[in-house]
DNA sequence: AAATATCTTTCGTTCATTGAAATAAATTGC
DNA sequence: GCAATTTATTTCAATGAACGAAAGATATTT
C-alpha cells in the first residue's frame, strides 16, 4: 500500500522533528523563559494589536492558558498590557523594550545549527534541499480544511 | 552571509515544523492518554530492556518526570514495571498488551496526512522530497557534540 | 433599555517538570 | 567480609502548563 519512499520520507521527516524538538527548550532554557513563555512573548512581540484570544488562536492554546502565561511575562516586565482605546472589551499585548532584547538575545539553535552545516553544502544539494522541504511543508501544510475530515473518522472525543 | 537558499530552506522547514506542531497533541487527545504519556509510553514500547533512565535520556526528560508519567501509565495499565533479574538496582518497562494497542490505535496525524498525499505526487517529486528531507535530517542531526559549543558561546547559565 | 454577542479573566483541577534528598543495590578497595 | 563509592530509581516539594466552566466587562443589536 505506502511506498517504501514514502515510508523513508516520513521517517527522515521524524529525526528531523525530532532533531528540532530540543531546540525550544534549550532556547528558553537560555533565556530563562519555559518554552510556552517563549513561544508567546514571540507571538505578542511579531504582530501589531495582539491580544490574548489572537494568541491563544494562533498557538492553538486556551485563553486561560494565555492568561495565566501573560501573568507571568508581565511580572516579569517582559510584556505588557493594556486597554484599547476603540474596543475596551480587548486587551493589547506588547513586548516591553526587555522582552524585545530577550528575544533578540535567545540563541535560535535551528538557525545557527543550520546556517553553519548548511553553507558548507555544494550549491546543488542547497537548492535540492529547498525544494524537497518546501514541497514537504506544502503537503503537510493545508490542514484548515482539510485535517479535520481526517480526524472525524477516528474514535476521537475530546480535541 | 546567508545564502537565500538557507533562509529559505529556513522559512520551509519552520512550515514543516509548525504543520507538525499539532499533531501530537490531537494524537494523545485521540488516546486519551497525554502528550508525555504517549511519548514514554512510545519509547517503552519501542525497545527492549527499557528503564526509566533510559527513556529520560531519549527524551531529554528529568528522572523524576519519567517516573511519575511512568506511576500513570502502571495505574492505567498500559505498562508494568518489573526489576532486573541481573541488576536489582534497575527497574524494566514493558507495554502491556493494552498499551501496545493503544499504542497501535493511535491515529498518527503526520502519517494519515502524508499517506495521502504523498502518494498523489509524481514519482520524481517523491524521490526528491525523500533525498531533501533525508539529507536535512542530516544536517540537523548530530547535535551531541556540536550542538554543545554553540551554546557555550551565548548567555546560558542553565541548561 | 434589554437581550445578545464578544473578549478576557477567575477559579478549580489535573498533569508535567524539575532539583534535591532518600533509598536500594552493585561494585570496588582494603 | 565490610566500608566506601557508584549507579539507578524513587520520593518530596514547588512551580508551571493546560483546560473547561463560569463570571465580569464592554459592544452591538433589537
Amino acid at each position: 500500500m505506502e511506498s517504501e519512499i514514502a515510508t523513508a520520507t516520513l521517517k527522515a521527516l521524524r529525526r528531523v522533528l525530532r532533531a528540532a524538538e530540543g531546540g525550544t527548550r534549550r532556547i528558553a532554557a537560555a533565556t530563562g523563559l519555559t518554552p510556552s513563555q517563549l513561544l508567546v512573548l514571540r507571538e505578542i512581540d511579531a504582530g501589531g494589536n495582539v491580544t490574548p484570544g489572537l494568541v491563544a488562536q494562533r498557538l492553538e492554546f486556551g485563553h486561560a492558558t494565555v492568561t495565566a502565561i501573560v501573568d507571568r511575562l508581565v511580572a516579569l516586565d517582559l510584556a505588557t498590557r493594556s486597554r484599547s482605546a476603540e474596543d475596551k472589551r480587548r486587551v493589547l499585548l506588547a513586548a516591553t523594550g526587555k522582552g524585545r532584547r530577550c528575544l533578540a538575545e535567545a540563541p535560535d539553535m535551528l538557525q545557527e545549527i543550520f546556517a553553519a552545516r548548511f553553507a558548507a553544502l555544494p550549491a546543488w544539494e542547497q537548492a535540492m534541499i529547498l525544494a524537497g522541504t518546501e514541497r514537504l511543508a506544502d503537503i503537510l501544510g493545508v490542514r484548515e480544511m482539510d485535517a479535520a475530515p481526517l480526524l472525524d473518522t477516528g474514535a476521537i472525543d475530546r480535541i
